[in-house]
DNA sequence: GATGAATGAGCATTCATTCAT
DNA sequence: CATGAATGAATGCTCATTCAT
């Protein structure tokens, strides 16, 4: 009984995998089902059968990858109280997570404005408002308090992880050749020297 | 004589334009020739009797895209003195370019990498070195006298223009809604907060 | 389970027969996919399943004609002994051929230097090289014991089969209008009237 | 005066040498204005000022090409009585004119069909007309006479010229690269053994 | 005569998707 | 569930030809 289900969820991730791969090389329109299906080994067919069409695939690959990110946020988050430690603590997870998972950084960075042209007000949108959701509960209060400089409210992440992610995307992009793991101290101190009182 | 100068160049500019509108609206790839055509009211053979083929309509659009900025921000810098002032102008230069320009904007911002794959090595990565030499020139004196923090000089851009851009981003594609250039000080206030010594 | 297979054979061989009609008619690059679509009755996603492009039709429809000429000559030629029957054999198949297969003649005629240009050192030179060395290892011993005139090796092909191609080329074309069957006695006679010692 | 002329025959000449190499090279069909344009030297607008479109280039050439070796054989012809003699001299005449004129030869050989499709019934035609005219009055007396074997009108020529015909075609192509010059005893005897009384 | 920008029908090819087996 | 042949709309691009200057 597991080993049938098994031998499906196997098919599915393999096919989710190659699709990773070649989204983050050539972009989603840039990749057609022949080259997902070379590189999974699958035949189109199966290809269809588990996602039914191409944007398909896409939208579960940047839904599951978000929410790898959103929950390490939040877990960073649950575990940090001071402000500074929080805000370098977002941008320490977003660099870690691009640093351990760049094609799906790739795919997420470059992708992201296709996905959601897809989606149109669906799964996308709703995990995303959990996010902010989570975000601004742990901020709100330290703004209030005075803990963190007021500013308005989406300038935050602009601030706070716009460095990283610039040099995130000249890093993934072969631009930039020093690993951006080096840089976590920078972009977290230019990060809080820009939000503390 | 001017005339007829003037017609071809007539036409080389609506060209462009319209291709510019359609790549800000749909992508590079997403863009098709007849659509082009359609928006520029010139012919398909006239579109590839004056550029050879859409990614070259691509190639020359974000040439002339970033020769613009760039010389905006020379000048911008050419006029100013002090660290503060400069970094700042980096910012409000970057920012009213993009208010100015929003499709050129949105192209650069989300073709970049496909027009750095389509122009491997030539006059693309020749602009980009003289825009770095020039940036280059205007801050090593001022991180050396110590009016600048000092730090891994490829992440002096990033933390820069790196929070407006991610911030523009949003913007551009519909998901901020109130104008990038409300927030000029916010961002250059941050820039100058996270390299002032 | 035969049925699976001779669909998709007949598919195949559909476009195939369609493609000789059309390339025989208007050459290969007179021709076009929707002329072989429309002839064949397959679809143009077909077609390409099937071959890959128009370039790979031609040199499929090439090889498999020359395949079969080269298959009956073998066969003349192995029930032959006698110098004078050989050669008249070579050219009583050649003539054979040429009227049991008129559109593949002339497709093979007026093709050739297309389909090797395409083929560049391929499937078509293996063939040929096959097939002359078929012919040699019956011709060589026939000159050495003098059976047949010495002459430089390259030249006796040309002699044999030239007079018979010339004339089968204008028929062919419509240049002619009496059967080349008519002349089989002419033309074999030539050739061995050249030859013979 | 005489100057002008020569500027417009000079361009003329120019673009028809062009289209004889291109021609030459990749056929009719495969040759673009374009790459005529490029050769020669003329704008597009001048190549057709000069021949009203590209056909009609390849009619010029092809007509030219004939008439040059037309004029040989009638030549050659005109000045032999011995029936061996003048069977030798065509294939002489034919080999010397291909030998001489490689490229003419290549298009002659290639692009008759298409040629004559074009000129339907015209310039062509009535060249041709002439020729087998002349070739005729030559040839009657000797068969009538018993100089020539009997055979069927429309062999002779096949007979004579297919060898070294066939020669011609490989060596023009590439395919074999002993000069045809040096087997012009060869293909004319062959010739005159076939048809000898 | 010369030039080259403009035109647009025509073409090969790609690719997401369907569906019978 | 898997397979892969079949489909055909869509697309980038070519090229002969025209014509205003």
């Amino acid at each position: 009984m597991k080993k049938r289900q098994s031998r499906s969820e196997e098919r599915r991730h393999e096919i989710l995998m190659a699709a990773l791969s070649c989204f983050s090389e050539f972009g989603i329109s840039g990749s057609t089902i022949d080259m997902i299906k070379e590189r999974s080994g699958a035949s189109v067919g199966s290809l269809y059968h588990h996602f039914g069409n191409k944007e398909k695939i896409a939208v579960a690959l940047y839904t599951e990858g978000m929410n790898d990110h959103y929950a390490r946020l939040k877990k960073a988050l649950e575990e940090t109280q001071s402000a500074e430690l929080g805000v370098k603590s977002i941008v320490v997870t977003f660099i870690n997570w691009i640093a351990d998972n760049p094609e799906w950084a790739r795919f997420v960075f470059y992708s992201r404005s296709q996905v959601a042209q897809i989606d149109k007000d669906e799964a996308l949108k709703q995990g995303n408002r959990e996010h902010w959701g989570m975000l601004k509960e742990w901020f709100s209060p330290l703004v209030k308090c005075g803990a963190v400089k007021q500013l308005p409210p989406e300038c935050y992440s602009s601030i706070i992880v716009g460095p990283a992610q610039d040099y995130a995307r000249r890093w993934l992009s072969g631009r930039e050749i020093t690993d951006i793991r080096e840089y976590i101290d920078v972009f977290s101190d230019a990060a809080w020297l820009a939000l503390k009182p």
